[in-house]
DNA sequence: TGCGAACGTTGCGTTTGCGCAAACTTTCGA
DNA sequence: TCGAAAGTTTGCGCAAACGCAACGTTCGCA
C-alpha cells in the first residue's frame, strides 16, 4: 500500500484540529480501498466492522424495500465519513452504501472508533455536526416529499447534486458523477419515466442538457425558481 | 417547585447507569415546566437555550414550510430527551416542538450539555443510540413516502402511534393522546380529506373506531397486513 | 343553554403521475 | 465489428389522490 499523505486529512473537519503526529497515527491504521462503479461498500444489516472516509468519488446510500425497490437516502461526497454506525449506537449498518462512481476510501475497524472519539480533540464534535447536517437533510427530504410536486422535488434533487458535486463546464454546471434517470427517480420517489419526460421538457426549454448518464444544469437560477425555494 | 423524585429518571436509558447522587444533582439543576395542549415548547430556528426531558404527555415535532404547511417529522413520548440540538452540533433548534397533549417536561440550560456528556457515564452513548433510532425512523419515513400508497402510509402511522403511546381499551388499542385527521395527514403527507375518507371506510370495515380526536384500532393484525409490512 | 369555532364527512370534477408497451440509442464486451 | 445489455424516449390509458365546496357534528365557553 502506498504511503498516504497527511495533507489528505488535514483539511477535513473531523481532523482539522489535530496535529501532524495524530494524523500520521490515524493514517497508519487505515486501509485504503478501491471500489468500482456500482460496487457495494457495505450492506444494510451487516455487522458494522468498519467505518470509512471517502477520499474520491461519490457514494450513494440506499435502502431496499421488501419489494426490491431502491430508495436513495443520501449522497456522500469526497471528504466525508460514512458507515459510522457506531456513532449512533448501532452494531449493524442501517443502509447499503454503493459506489456511484469509481471510489477511493479509507477504512478503519470499528473497534478503533471509541479511541478516535476519546483521543482526538474535535473528532467527536465535528462528526456529530455532520450527523446533524445529515439529519437536517433527511428532514428536509421528508418535508419536500410531503408537500412538493414531483417537478419541484426533481429540481431540488438536481440542485442538491450540483451543490455537492457540481463541476463547472462551458454550458453550465454538470453533475460530477454518472447518474441515470433511474437514479434520479430513486432519489425523488418517482419513476424513471416521469424523470425522463421532465428532463426532456426541460431540455426543450433550455434549462438542462443531458446525455447518457450526464446531466448539466444550464440555468441554475431558473431551476431554483422552479424548485419553489 | 416541588422536589422531584429520583425514581423519575432512574429507569430512563440516558440515566440508567448513574448513581443516586448523580441523579440528584441532575434533578437539582432541572426546571420543571408545564405546557398546555397546543403550546409551543420551542420554535424552529430559535437559539437552543435548553434541552428537555419529556416526563408526561406527547410532543409533536413539526416543520413549517414557506407556504405555511405543517409537516410532522416525529412524535416524542414520555421518557425521551428532546431539543438536544447541541448533540448534533447545532446552536438553533432544527424544528418546532409543540405539545400534542398536556405536557410535563424538565429542562436544563444547554450550557450544561457538555458537562452532562463528560461527567455522566453512559449519558452520551445512550443519547446517541436514541438519535440513531430517530434517524432510522426518519429513514423509514422517507422510504415509505417514496414507495408506499397513502393507505399503507396511514396504516403504518397509526401502528406507530399505538406502539409508542397506545392504551389498551375494551374495543382495541387507543392512541394515547388527542389526534385529529389533520394531524394524521401532516404525518403522512396527505390531506385531511383523504384521511377522513379512509378512516370512514375502515370504520365501516370494523378495523378502527374513531370519535372526535380519538382513534382506536380494533384489529391491529389486519392493520399490519394492510400496511404491507 | 345557546352560540361559535373547531372538527369531521361526503360528493364531484380534475389533475398528476404511474403502468405498460414499444422503439430507439449508446456503450461495452466477445 | 457485431450483438447484447443498459439506458432513454415517448405515447396512451388509467387510477389514486387532491381540491373545492357544502354540510353535519361535537365541544367549549360565555
Amino acid at each position: 500500500m502506498p504511503k498516504l499523505d497527511e495533507s489528505l486529512l488535514r483539511p477535513l473537519p473531523p481532523f482539522s484540529k489535530l496535529g501532524e503526529s495524530a494524523i500520521r497515527a490515524i493514517l497508519d491504521q487505515a486501509t485504503s480501498r478501491l471500489f468500482t462503479k456500482g460496487a457495494t461498500v457495505f450492506d444494510e444489516g451487516m455487522p458494522a466492522d468498519s467505518f470509512f472516509l471517502l477520499l474520491d468519488g461519490t457514494i450513494r446510500v440506499v435502502r431496499i424495500t421488501a419489494e426490491g425497490e431502491q430508495v436513495t437516502a443520501l449522497h456522500i461526497c469526497a471528504g466525508q465519513l460514512f458507515g459510522i454506525a457506531k456513532a449512533l449506537g448501532r452494531d449493524t449498518y442501517p443502509a447499503t452504501a454503493m459506489a456511484a462512481s469509481e471510489v477511493i476510501a479509507l477504512s478503519w475497524p470499528t473497534t478503533l472508533w471509541q479511541s478516535f472519539v476519546s483521543q482526538y480533540d474535535g473528532f467527536a464534535t465535528e462528526t456529530y455536526k455532520m450527523v446533524g447536517e445529515r439529519v437536517g437533510e433527511m428532514n428536509t427530504r421528508i418535508v419536500e416529499m410531503s408537500t412538493q410536486h414531483v417537478e419541484q422535488r426533481i429540481a431540488r434533487a438536481l440542485l442538491r447534486l450540483i451543490n455537492q458535486s457540481g463541476r463547472k463546464v462551458t454550458e453550465g454546471i454538470e453533475i460530477g458523477f454518472p447518474i441515470t434517470r433511474q437514479d434520479v427517480s430513486e432519489m425523488t420517489g418517482t419513476t424513471l419515466h416521469t424523470v425522463s419526460r421532465l428532463l426532456s421538457a426541460w431540455e426543450k426549454d433550455g434549462l438542462v442538457t443531458s446525455k447518457r448518464k450526464k446531466i448539466t444544469v444550464r440555468d441554475p437560477h431558473r431551476m431554483v425558481v422552479l424548485s419553489g425555494a
